[in-house]
DNA sequence: TGTGTTTTTGGTATCGATACCAGACTTGAT
DNA sequence: ATCAAGTCTGGTATCGATACCAAAAACACA
């Protein structure tokens, strides 16, 4: 209780009159304890304030109780429910979150994963799906569970929660398609290491050459670093101009469309009058009481859910390998 | 290298022919090293793919090289800049961030600060600055930096890293005032636990008392659950028919303003004519190429970065105590 | 009461690193 | 060639918990 100096387990042990290894048992098996002893030991904790020391029981148990998360961003929402129910479901059942971001650069995905196995985690979650070969073999070389999230690639390195990008983009075309809109321009997923929206182009451009259709995607190259409510603003500035018959715009996050919204109204634009809009993602924005927009709604807090008890129990996760979360495709007011 | 077997400090040694002890400097204090057996030891490592364990470094050492941080949520981006900012600073130096929210709940917080301690951070961030007295307690009997973040206490438990809601709130009441404003309400800032909401309520209504104006704070209880968006729809709904003469909405959030927006477009109603709209937060919808509203800048990222440089040392900002980011009050064409 | 079985308990070794100290090895000056 | 001062290096103890095993206690049954 003395600042700067910890209750260790001895200190707990000798004011209950047992021996360490008592104590211990009372904080994880406290079943196998009479229960006198056991009260007494608890009462000792309480008297003193006692934490336990989890770096010491990492080392002798091999169980560090922590997972490990590697995201893309956090910078921004899509990851944030995600991670909420990640952590609470972990927190609930005792373990707790480490947690880094690369900002999608792949070389500081190896320091990170570096610095996250230094700590020997009991499982780690990962946001990408391509790793560089360091990685990979860094991450094959482990025997502890890797979840991959928010994808579904074909070869999981271990197991995999998520939902198809591509599907989704597919189906969200064919929508766009079956409300008779013939020029569906693609906006957003220019960035080359962020995989999910590449997957969503990819399904728009798949649908619409299935439907006899040409696919018009923009920006065109990466050199474009706008994303986000900018880059929705920006399409009618130039994209627009170079396709002017464009009656539908495809947008890879419900951001982008929100950004395409607001220039649309102040150009008098109307939606769908004029122009469909669709978004991806689900997020507050594109409900009814904001921009009543039509959308993927993705269970992010679910993939959170499910990569936690992935995480908690590997054997029964790796007997189906990829875990399926699904999603809807919401239709709104703006197609 | 084998699988589900860890290389030890020991093994990188005995293939280096050199102490284990050798191997543990070129890896903390390389410049202690001749530059030979450095070579060698490096070598060995890659080799052997050897990644280091510090759970028993930290045990040894005392020292965890990792920091703790509690939020309230992680569910919505108000702290998404500030965790990016503290985790990309941080493990720039080596230390990496063990997350935990709250969804502010006071009695998780105890909890998730107990887990937290277990591992025995070596500093702790936290977004709240009310605290249980048991947490209180806890926090004051450990010899490590705790860090409270995006507002100002004054009596900070050590140290503090934000600006002032209070005043910022005030600002921006003041700045509707003298936009020839007169019945101005505030919206949100109800929820009993969200201090932030509150201070900024504060000092809205400060600044009305003060120019001699009556507040007019909707919702007024906290049974009513809704944030956000859907706030801010329910404004026109419920609010403004009570107070029919309100010429100007003061938004806790850029997303309660943003609902604000959408519904007053809805309804035909004229922003700023009609009725103007500020937000707080200054995220990216509140950009001229989203909703153009005016409204509180907080430097979120710089406050993730201040924080981290204070756990990193603590003396230095120990010796201020209170370090203001401050902020900025942005007219956009809302107001 | 005595024997066999099950449950509860504690001693001791151990996990893998770092701290501390002492010894070996440089280096430079005399 | 010798010595002092400084630089490197490695052995051993240690951090605080848990694993393993053996001893003690409790219990059941004849």
């Amino acid at each position: 209780m003395t600042k700067g100096k910890w209750v260790t387990m001895k200190d707990v042990a000798d004011l209950a009159k047992v021996g360490t290894i008592t104590v211990s048992r009372v904080l994880r098996t406290p079943e196998k304890v009479t229960e006198a002893k056991r009260e007494r030991v608890q009462k000792a904790i309480k008297e003193l304030g006692y934490v336990p020391d989890n770096t010491a029981g990492a080392l002798s148990s091999s169980k560090s109780r922590v997972f490990g998360a590697i995201v893309s961003t956090i910078n921004d929402s899509v990851f944030a429910q995600t991670l909420d129910g990640l952590s609470s479901t972990l927190r609930a059942a005792g373990y707790e979150l480490l947690l880094t971001s690369t900002n999608y650069d792949p070389e500081v995905e190896e320091d990170a994963l570096q610095a996250l196995l230094a700590r020997r985690p009991d499982g780690i979650v990962l946001t990408s799906t391509s790793h560089s070969a360091e990685v990979a073999k860094l991450l094959k070389s482990v025997s502890i569970p890797v979840v991959e999230i928010w994808q579904l690639p074909p070869e999981p390195l271990d197991i995999a929660v998520g939902f198809s990008n591509f599907q989704a983009a597919s189906d969200m075309a064919h929508h766009l398609i079956s409300k008779g809109r013939r020029n569906i321009a693609f906006l957003g997923g220019h960035e080359p290491r962020n995989e999910r929206g590449l997957r969503r182009r990819e399904g728009y451009a798949a649908a619409l050459n299935q439907a006899g259709m040409t696919p018009v995607v923009w920006p065109h190259d990466n050199q474009d670093l706008r994303s986000g409510i900018e880059l929705g603003a920006a399409f009618f500035e130039e994209c627009l101009k170079e396709n002017s018959q464009v009656d539908a715009v495809m947008c890879v996050s419900d951001q982008v469309a929100v950004g395409v919204l607001c220039e649309a109204k102040r150009r008098g634009v109307e939606v769908p009058g004029d122009i469909a809009v669709s978004g991806f993602g689900g997020f507050e924005v594109s409900t009814p009481s904001g921009f009543d927009l039509t959308t993927i709604a993705i269970p992010g807090f679910e993939i959170g859910v499910a990569s936690a008890n992935a995480l908690l129990d590997p054997e029964t996760a790796r007997a189906n390998k990829i875990i399926d979360v699904g999603y809807s495709l919401v239709e709104r007011g703006t197609t």
